[in-house]
DNA sequence: TTTACATAGACAAACGATTGCGCGTTTTTT
DNA sequence: AAAAAACGCGCAATCGTTTGTCTATGTAAA
C-alpha cells in the first residue's frame, strides 16, 4: 500500500468506529482495555503514524515556531538559531526559517508566509533598517505572539530578549579608561536599533563617571558595510582630538576598522586599540584582534527567546493579554582577548 | 472578529456557495465575471487569506522542505542553509529546520518529526558518524525524496550534490609539489565520509603523477575535535620523514593544527605550511592562515541541492522513479590566501 | 418550435483526526 | 429486585478548502 495508514483503516479492520480508535490511541478512559490493546497492536503492526497536517488543521495549532533573522550566515545569528532550534525541539516544536537579508520588504513577505503557515508564534530579530512595524502589529489580531531578540523594534508593548548593551558598553569604556585612554571613539550601528541607543547611553555614563565630557565628534555611525565603516574611521581619525581607542559596534565592523587603520599605517594596539562587541570565535584567531569584546551570548538569547515564547503559548489568550510583557535582559560581559 | 475570515463567510455574505467562491478566487473559467469581481473584492475587503493548514491537509502537500544539518553554528553549514532558504523561498517553499549535532539518534528522531510534518522533501547533510541508513530508506516508502549534500551516505541509489574533493585535493597537492614540498602529510576526516575517501584518492593520484610513492604514515585521521587533531599532528610530526607541508580536512581543524604546531615552536609557513579546505571567510583574517584552501561553495551547494529537490518534486511519482539519480558535482577550487 | 449546447453556479464528498453527546449494556447500590 | 450509576462504544459534526458531477437558465442551431 502506498498511502500511509489512517485511523479509518484501523477502524474498518477491527470493525469499530473511528472515534473509538482515536480514543484508544490516546488512552482515553472510556475505552475498554481489550479494544484498547487490539487497536494499539494493530496500529503498531501497520506502522500507523498520525497525519500531523490533519491534526494541525483540526486543532488550529501547528507546533511550529517561525524564526526570522537577518542573515543566517552571520556567526551571531547562526549561533542564535542553533539555540532556538535546540530549545524548540526540546519542547516538541519545529522551526520554520526565514531570512530577511536586512530587507524590510522581504521581512514583510516572510511574516505573511509564516502567518499563512499558521505558525504558533514567532521569534524575530528585525532587519537593520526596518522602520515600519505594521506587519508586526498585524499579527496581534491573529493572536500570533512574537518574541523579539537582540535586534528589537522601538515599540511599547512587546516581548523581547536582549543583552544589556548599556552595561556592556560601560564595562568596555571603563576598561579603556583604566588603561589610561582618555580620547575614546565609538563606531556605532544604525540609530534605529535599540542596541545602538543603549551603547550611546553606556558610553556617556561611563565617561561622566570619570568626569570626562562627551565629545559628539567621537561618536560616529556605520551602516555596517565595509564602506560605511571606512567612512566612520576616516571621520574619527580626522578629528583634532584623535582617539587612542575605539569602541566598535561588532567584530565584523572591527575587522574592517582594523584593516583600515593598518592601511593608514597605524600600529594596532599601540597607536590605536579596539574594543568591540560579539566576541565571535574568530576573533581569537585573528591577526589583530580587538583587545576585548562584549559577549552577547547569542545561543543563550536564542534559548531564552524560545523558552519565553513557549511559555507564552502555554497560556490561553486571556492569560496572554493579562501577562505583562516579557522583557528579558541578559547581562553582557566584557571578555578580554586571550591572545591580546 | 477574532478568527480569520474563511471562504465560508464570503459565501454566506454573498449568498453563493463555497465552491463558487473557491473557483472565483482561482479565476476558474466557469465563474461569471460579475460574481468573480464581487468575490475578489469582498475577499480583499475582509483581508481574506487562505488557511494554508487546510490546504496542506487537503492537497497532501505542505510546500515545506525539511533540512537536516549537523551544526548550524558552523560557518559551512550556515552558509549552506542560507543558500537553501533563499532558493526554497524563490520557489515558494518554506524551510523546516533541524540540527543533528552529529548525533545519529537525534538525526533519526528529526527524520521522524519531519515525516510527521509531511514535508514534501528533505535536504540532508548527514551526521559524521551515522552508519545506519534505515531511517533514510524508510522515507522512500512514503514517497518523500531526499537530496543529500556535502556529507553524503555511502548508498547506491540516492540523489546528491557535492563538491569534487578529489580534484580539489589534486589541486592542493599539486600546489605544494610545485612549491618543492615532497613530504606532504594529510589530516583527513572520518573514514566513513565519502569526502574523506575522495581526499585520499586525490592525494594518491597527485603523488603518483609526480612519481612519488605513497607513504601511509603520512595519512592520519582526525575525528574533527581539537583533541583528535592534536593526536593527528603528533603522529605526523613524530615520523622519521617529517612532513614539510600538511593538507588538513578543513579550516577549523587547520586552526587547531596551527596552534599545535606553534606550541611545538614550529614556524608556520617556514618549517611547516598548511593547506586546508573550506575557505571560511575567517581564514582571511587569521594570524597564521593556511597558504591556501579548497573552496567548497557551501552556499552554492545549498542552492543546487534545493533546486534539485524542487525539480524532483515537480515530477509525478512515476517520473521520479524513472529519473536516474541526480549526482551533481560542483568543482571545488583551490584559493590562495590573499594575506599569505 | 424543438433540440442541442454552452454558461454559471450549486451540491456534496473528500482529506484525517478530534470530541460532545447519546444510547445500550453491565455493574453497583439500596 | 428495582433504580441508579458506571462503563464501553457509536454517531455525527467540525476544522477550511478543493473538485467532480449535476442542474437550471439562456442562447444558438436545426
Amino acid at each position: 500500500m502506498s498511502n500511509p495508514p489512517t485511523i479509518k483503516e484501523i477502524a474498518k479492520k477491527l470493525n469499530i468506529s473511528v472515534s473509538t480508535v482515536s480514543r484508544a490511541l490516546h488512552d482515553h478512559p472510556s475505552i475498554g482495555l481489550r479494544t484498547k490493546m487490539r487497536v494499539q497492536q494493530l496500529a503498531k503492526d501497520l506502522n500507523y503514524e498520525p497525519n500531523q497536517t490533519a491534526i494541525f488543521f483540526q486543532q488550529r495549532k501547528t507546533f511550529t515556531l517561525g524564526v526570522i533573522l537577518p542573515e543566517l550566515s552571520e556567526a551571531f545569528f547562526s549561533a542564535a538559531i542553533s539555540g532556538i532550534e535546540d530549545t524548540a525541539n526540546k519542547h516538541k516544536y519545529s522551526v520554520l526559517l526565514g531570512q530577511s537579508h536586512d530587507n524590510e520588504e522581504r521581512e514583510k513577505q516572510i511574516v505573511e508566509t509564516m502567518k499563512n503557515h499558521r505558525v504558533d508564534g514567532l521569534i524575530i530579530s528585525i532587519a537593520k533598517n526596518t522602520v515600519n512595524y505594521d506587519h508586526f502589529e498585524m499579527l496581534k489580531k491573529y493572536n500570533i505572539p512574537i518574541v523579539f531578540f537582540d535586534r528589537i523594534p522601538n515599540l511599547p508593548n512587546i516581548h523581547y530578549v536582549a543583552c544589556d548593551m548599556e552595561s556592556g558598553t560601560i564595562q568596555a569604556v571603563n576598561f579603556l579608561l583604566k588603561n589610561n585612554h582618555r580620547i575614546i571613539g565609538m563606531i556605532n550601528g544604525p540609530e534605529k536599533l535599540f542596541a545602538s541607543q543603549q551603547r550611546v547611553e553606556g558610553y556617556i555614563k561611563a565617561m561622566k563617571k570619570y568626569r570626562l565630557k562627551f565629545d559628539p565628534n567621537l561618536m560616529v555611525a556605520s551602516d555596517l558595510t565595509r564602506e560605511g565603516t571606512e567612512a566612520a574611521m576616516q571621520s574619527l581619525l580626522s578629528q583634532r582630538r584623535k582617539p587612542t581607542a575605539i569602541v566598535v559596534f561588532n567584530d565584523y565592523v572591527a575587522l574592517d576598522a582594523v584593516q583600515y587603520a593598518r592601511h593608514k599605517k597605524l600600529r594596532i594596539n599601540k597607536d590605536l586599540v579596539f574594543v568591540s562587541y560579539s566576541n565571535l570565535p574568530l576573533s581569537h584567531y585573528t591577526a589583530f584582534p580587538p583587545l576585548a569584546s562584549v559577549e552577547q551570548f547569542p545561543y543563550q538569547q536564542g534559548q531564552k527567546a524560545t523558552e519565553t515564547l513557549v511559555e507564552l503559548l502555554g497560556k490561553s489568550n486571556d492569560q496572554q493579554e493579562a501577562t505583562t510583557y516579557y522583557k528579558v535582559i541578559l547581562e553582557s560581559q566584557l571578555v578580554l582577548n586571550p591572545n591580546r
